[in-house]
DNA sequence: GTCTATATTAAGATAGAC
DNA sequence: GTCTATCTTAATATAGAC
């Protein structure tokens, strides 16, 4: 039987689907796609192989559900942002958004990393379908927030870009800085709060 | 026999040890380690499978190869920063030199993130060694620029983050902001050098 | 130095008992 | 629903002829 049944799941069947989804994003986010392997998943799920392919049908299956659970959870943030409010503080509360979703979903965050990295080739049609089209929306809201000089002018697509690179920077190169600054991410986090914080508010006066 | 060896090349074997770096390049920026395979990189590199082996012993030897060439590479710009130097200047022209490493050679870049993203499990040692030790230094740099009023005051070390972040983005993630942009990356790359110039000239001020 | 052939292991997936 | 056993393919690596 395959999960897109339409019979209620029963209390076990939801434990170890959600058993098998928390593992997979471990493995997955660490080793890429072909990186990582059912043993790996099914270990770290506490089941066997063959129960795991019982809900869900192929590696790919997994994977898949992963990644529509996450590209739903990614537009949110950007969509949240509301024309009608301050354009500053709006800027500013969407820096702060990502950042926390960096602070608390590192490991989605390297998940939707991984498949960008390898050139997109499982969420292409994303990308160029809702996410394109709700950037190039918000794109416009803020260009008009810049033509009525509420905030200060430059290409809104690259603003947009700027904080998604700074947030998610912390969450996909979190190896990286935790190795040059000697400290737990926790801490990091803080001072990257400041730090972004102080930046954006410079950028936008 | 092995590259270790002592005797000096002949044409063909540089051609061939070339070629292959260049096709494993291409295969590993885009795979990731273990989502590459040796035929790939053989065929990539127009010679057979066996041959390839005749010049490194193991798929793990061709990647040790490339990592440490990029890894010199990558002190570089950092390494370049001139304490004595106009401040302003200096950093500028740091994130300059780093996005034209970003438009120059996307696929370092990329075989770069897909290490650190992973976890970094094969370069951790240059990351808190010769790496951490760069930064730190250049940190304390950019410190006594900022005691002196020459830039405004930030945690430097967030500040040399936010370079690499802003400027590997483009081509980490150039798969995502190609599709959301609808152009060539070239002149994505000509948008972000004047909007990334824009940017830091108001946060460094 | 380069090839064909092959050994060896690992990984995705299935069969079928319980 | 879950397990053991197993099929099948693909991938790293080597042997040995030329």
């Amino acid at each position: 039987m395959q999960r897109s049944s339409e019979k209620p799941l029963t209390r076990i069947q939801k434990q170890n689907i959600s058993a098998i989804l928390e593992a997979a994003l471990e493995v997955f986010s660490v080793n890429g796609f072909r990186g990582s392997t059912l043993d790996q998943i099914a270990c770290a799920a506490g089941i066997s192989k063959p129960n795991l392919l019982y809900y869900f049908n192929s590696k790919q299956a997994i994977h898949v559900a992963l990644l529509s659970e996450l590209l739903d959870a990614w537009l949110y943030p950007l969509r949240d942002m509301n024309p009608n409010g301050d354009a500053k503080d709006e800027l500013m509360n969407y820096v702060r958004r990502k950042l926390d979703l960096s602070r608390n979903f590192p490991r989605e965050s390297r998940l939707f990393a991984n498949e960008i990295v390898q050139g997109a080739p499982r969420i292409d049609t994303f990308l160029k379908g809702d996410l394109k089209n709700l950037v190039d929306e918000k794109a416009k809201v803020i260009s008009g927030w810049m033509d009525k000089g509420l905030i200060a002018r430059f290409d809104p697509h690259h603003l947009i870009f700027s904080i998604w690179a700074l947030t998610q920077h912390y969450a996909d190169f979190e190896a990286q800085t935790s190795l040059i600054m000697g400290k737990d991410s926790d801490k990091i986090y803080d001072d990257a709060s400041i730090f972004l914080e102080a930046i954006f508010e410079k950028i936008l006066a």
